[in-house]
DNA sequence: ATAGTAGGGGACTCGTCTAG
DNA sequence: CTAGACGAGTCCCCTACTAT
């Protein structure tokens, strides 16, 4: 078991063979532990039958089949059915490690789900309740006490369900449980103002013209490979995780693309470390994109190349990779400059979006700029009218005419 | 001035349901 | 049969803080 787990946390990949091999041996091992348990002799009659004893309503049932291996089957359905009665952190640890086996989940995500844990869960009188003893009442006192106790958001609510969801699903398969996870939080009765509200700064999103203009020319005034990071930026949109893993071969001059297609990921290690890398998007994946350029993006490119003509990537400063969180300080210390209020590299790729659509680009087109899957998210999260007042009215008045 | 980290919550996709 | 509304689930950016 050990080597197949060891090549599976290495390599993050396993070969069906593996998967089978490894299965295999858990079952083998759960069935050696449970024979093991077993606190009644097996023995063989004069006839040749198998015998062994059972407590059945408090009483000691005999048990004959013809062969051992029957036997034992009935054995191990039997203790399983009644020994195995995981607790609330050993189902969570049990539900994520499967799923990280079969690569189910990003890194990012086990680690969104892990945190989760910890702030809800970890160190709580239920993270020990087993399960066979938990019932829906008990589950809905801690739902209901952790959105108090924590003044829960709809959205922090949202994570609390699903690994709830996750573990619960997790222990039915398993037959630990009869609590049926969907049908729970779907009659669970709880109201909107239960939720703690979050009010948000609507134009903080966005930069306007007049910023953008600001920061342009800040950085053609300092032309650090930081500054032009961000001047790429400005001119693809591109999330700030591909912008921090672009390398040379990505840019092709001739058909005047770039190719995105990895990014920079952050997860936590067998150890709880953090750690930041880049990692290689799919094939299938939509992100995995070639997006239009212009001629001034060329030259930003050929000015990036000629700071740091040697390196394995775009950005990089002695050596190493300058990453996404760099390049967001970078952004940061540009907006101070130029006076004015900080916003994040995101916000330059929705303002990207919002001008392309603002000047009736064809949205297949933007959609295919962006990396974005479904068209609908274009139009939802970045369709947003940056045109000034003026103009608005004379649009409505272009519109109606009566 | 810059890097590193933890954790929250926003950004995004996908599946399902429904009206027309 | 299809668009679109919606909720669930996944992925990634941002904030806040510490460290150097």
């Amino acid at each position: 078991m050990e080597d197949v787990l060891h090549k599976a946390l290495k390599y993050d990949i396993l070969s069906e063979e593996d998967l089978e091999n490894l299965e295999n041996r858990i079952e083998v091992q759960k069935r050696e532990d449970l024979l093991n348990k077993h606190p009644y002799s097996i023995w063989q009659g004069k006839n040749g039958n198998w015998y062994t004893k059972l407590p059945v309503n408090e009483q000691l049932k005999l048990i004959k089949r013809k062969n051992k291996a029957d036997i034992e089957n009935i054995i191990v359905d039997f203790w399983s059915e009644k020994l195995e009665n995981p607790t609330i952190k050993e189902l969570f640890n049990q539900w994520i490690e499967e799923r990280e086996l079969y690569g189910e989940l990003r890194k990012s995500s086990i680690k969104k789900y892990s945190n989760d844990y910890k702030r809800f869960i970890k160190g709580t009188y239920f993270e020990a309740v087993h399960i066979r003893n938990l019932d829906e009442e008990k589950l809905y006192l801690f739902v209901k006490n952790t959105i108090v106790q924590h003044s829960l958001t709809a959205k922090g609510f949202s994570g609390l369900r699903i690994i709830l969801k996750g573990i619960l699903k997790y222990a039915k398969r398993k037959k630990y449980t009869s609590i049926s996870a969907s049908v729970f939080f779907q009659d669970l009765d709880i109201g909107k103002n239960i939720f703690r509200k979050k009010h948000k700064k609507k134009e903080n999103g966005r930069f306007t013209d007049e910023e953008i203009r600001m920061i342009i020319h800040y950085i053609s005034d300092n032309p650090t490979i930081r500054n032009l990071a961000i001047m790429l930026c400005i001119q693809t949109g591109v999330r700030v995780g591909e912008l921090a893993s672009l390398k040379p071969e990505d840019i092709n001059y001739q058909t005047k693309t770039i190719h995105i297609q990895r990014t920079e990921i952050t997860y936590n290690d067998r150890n709880g470390k953090n750690v930041v890398t880049v990692s290689e998007y799919p094939k299938t994946d939509e992100s995995d994109r070639y997006i239009i350029i212009l001629d001034s993006c060329i030259d930003t490119v050929r000015r990036i190349r000629l700071l740091n003509p040697q390196g394995t990537y775009l950005f990089e400063e002695k050596g190493n990779r300058i990453r996404s969180n760099g390049l967001r300080r970078t952004l940061y210390r540009i907006c101070d400059k130029v006076g004015i209020p900080r916003r994040g590299p995101h916000s330059i790729r929705r303002t990207y979006a919002s001008v392309l659509l603002d000047n009736y680009t064809d949205e297949s087109l933007v959609q295919n700029q962006m990396g974005h899957t479904d068209i609908a998210t274009t139009r939802k999260y970045y369709q947003y009218c940056r045109r000034d007042e003026a103009e608005q009215r004379q649009q409505i008045k272009e519109a109606i005419n009566y």
